[in-house]
Formats: structure tokens, C-alpha cells, sequence
DNA sequence: AACTATTTATAAGA
DNA sequence: TTCTTATAAATAGTT
């Protein structure tokens, strides 16, 4: 929200100016989902600098100590956010068919995980399966990276992005290749 | 936001609803101030149905014990007004214990883990282990990504690439250990 | 789950 | 810091 898009805040001074908005909001919206919900809800956050802050309804000693004393497996955790369909728009194509890859390989990990689940074991073929993809998805990242960092200043005259070389890469990744690559 | 404003949810599917969206959002602003301005964060959530959620950078019980350990009286905390100092410390000591006894859990779990890894079995931790690693490269490749495109005519006025971002995001999900820890 | 009409949140700028 | 404003996001109600 507001004037653009950012990303990670490199500068200190804006980094701490943008904790404070974001802290401020983020708290409002705790408040806000515990009270239009009736929800315990605590949030704890930390700023660039370290201090401490939070947020808790009723308390926050309380929702953490009831939260830790749960059996872990019976929680729901995020670690991670979903991906906002809305801004595919603005990517580009080839930003675009890359996200589309890895949403696919969310869903097959999905998928995997349901099956293991049911199960409650897992055999080692299926291990062995599921950290090919990690492998891959390893590979797959290194060697962008790399062709990033080589075509660094191909970027600043040609003004021709990385995407295209994105999408070549992710095509080449699909068609086997050494993991040892990025290994040695 | 929407339509119109809304007062406290009484219809208990509306309830639901509603804190299903806003959950989701509040983790998503969480997880957005902790990536863009380096902050640790963990938030916790129990539905009306008294289901638990909870988001955490690095992790919830991470954050938790790091906030719980603090000196309360350095901690700005809102949300309740009863939040005291005094209270806090009792409460710590119970604390304590109950992490005490999730850290021995672990430690059993980890135990149990090694005899079956020395009978050529897997184990349902092992596995989820490698699939939170598998979501978290995913997760800061997308990220990434997104910060590409974003920072896109950054790179042609700033000739800071955000090489480095990308560099740092993947040291945090310390790919190399990783990757040694599959192959051993 | 998806889709809009609106309300909020917020990045910049003052 | 605090306010303003232009935009981006969130979301209540609807389908």
C-alpha cells in the first residue's frame, strides 16, 4: 500500500520508520480480529533495533503459555504466506510462468504430504522423492542466481531482464540435469 | 474495509468466516513486516472454535522465549491494560517448565529418530522437517522473485543489485547445511 | 472460492 | 515526528 511498491528496507532509517507504521497497524489488526471475533490473540514483535513490543488479548503470557502447552501437531502453523494473485498481473510473462512453477511445486508438495499423512509413515522411495524436489527446486535456484550475477550488467545496458533467462532456465532444469552442479 | 464497517460478529458462521479472513491477513502483514525490515515476529491465534494458529519468524517458540525472557519492564506491550510487570515473572517460572518439557519431547523424538534411522526406517519428523525446508526455499524464491520485479529500475538508477538481497535471503534458509544434512 | 464496492493501510512527501 | 495524499491492500457482502 501507498505511493508503491516496496521491498526489503535496506536504509536503517526507513527500516525503523516502516517497522513502527506496520507494528502500529499490525497491532490494530490483532485488536480488531480479537475483539470482532471474540479471538485470544498475541502478537510479539521485535524491531531492527531490538526492542521488544506486543499485543495480547487477553494477555500475551497467557495465549503463549496456552498456545506452547498444545500438543504441537494439533496447530496450525504458517511460516510461510500465500501467494497474492492479484500482483500476477503485474508481473511480467516470464515472472509469471515462474511463479506459476513454483505454486506447482506447492501443490505437488501438498499432495505428497497428504499422502504421507494418511499413511502416517512414509516409505523411503517417497523420501527419496520429495527430496529430489528439494534438490531440484536447490538447483534450480542456484543456477538462476548465477546466470543473475552474470548477466548483472547485461541488465544495466540492454535493459533486457532476466526473465527470459528465467524461463530458459526453468526449462532446462525440467529436462534433467546434475544436481553435482551446485554441489561441488 | 468492504462494504461497510461491521461491529462484533454474533452469528457464529460469520464469526468464523470472518476470522478465517482476517487471520490470514494478519499473518501476511506479520510475515511482510518481519521480511521487510528484519524483525522477528510470532503471532498466535485460537479461533472461536478454539483452534490454534500461529505464525513465526524465525519461529514462534523462538520469539516467544526470547520475548518471555526479557526484562518485562523493557517491553512495550498494549492490548491489555492489566499487563504487568509483577504478574509477568510467575508466569515465567510456569513457562519455564512447560518448555522445559517440550524440550525434553524433542529430545525423545530425536532419540527414537536415531534407532529407527539405524534400522533403515524414516520418520514422519524427518519427513516434515524436509518439507518445511522444501516451503521455506519456495518461500524466499518467491519472495526474491517479487523483489526482482519490484526492484527492477532500482538496479538501473542504483546499480545496487539486489543480488545481495537474494544472496542473504538464501544464506538465511542455509541452503549448504541443508543440503549436507541429505546427503549424509 | 471468486468477485466488487468500499474502506483501510501506508509509502512518499511536506 | 506528524500530517497529507496518492496508491496499494484488505475485506464485507455477494454470487
Amino acid at each position: 500500500m501507498g505511493r508503491r511498491k516496496i521491498g526489503i528496507m535496506k536504509d536503517p532509517y526507513m527500516r525503523q520508520v516502516t517497522f513502527s507504521k506496520r507494528r502500529t497497524s499490525l497491532f490494530n489488526k490483532a485488536n480488531e480480529l480479537s475483539i470482532l471475533c471474540g479471538a485470544e490473540v498475541a502478537v510479539v514483535a521485535f524491531s531492527p533495533r531490538n526492542k521488544p513490543y506486543s499485543f495480547g488479548h487477553p494477555r500475551v503470557d497467557v495465549v503463549a503459555v496456552k498456545y506452547l502447552q498444545q500438543d504441537p501437531k494439533s496447530s496450525y502453523s504458517q511460516g510461510d504466506p500465500s501467494s497474492d494473485a492479484s500482483n500476477m498481473e503485474e508481473l511480467n510473462l516470464g515472472l509469471a510462468q515462474v511463479l506459476d512453477q513454483i505454486c506447482e511445486g506447492e501443490k505437488e508438495a501438498k499432495t505428497r504430504d497428504e499422502i504421507l499423512k494418511q499413511n502416517g509413515m512414509t516409505t523411503l522411495s517417497e523420501l527419496e522423492e520429495l527430496r529430489d524436489s528439494y534438490k531440484e527446486l536447490q538447483y534450480w535456484v542456484k543456477f538462476c542466481l548465477n546466470d543473475l550475477e552474470i548477466s548483472e550488467y547485461m541488465m544495466l545496458l540492454a535493459k533486457e531482464p532476466v526473465l527470459g533467462g528465467l524461463k530458459q532456465n526453468l526449462q532446462k532444469i525440467r529436462i534433467e540435469e546434475k544436481v553435482d552442479f551446485f554441489l561441488a
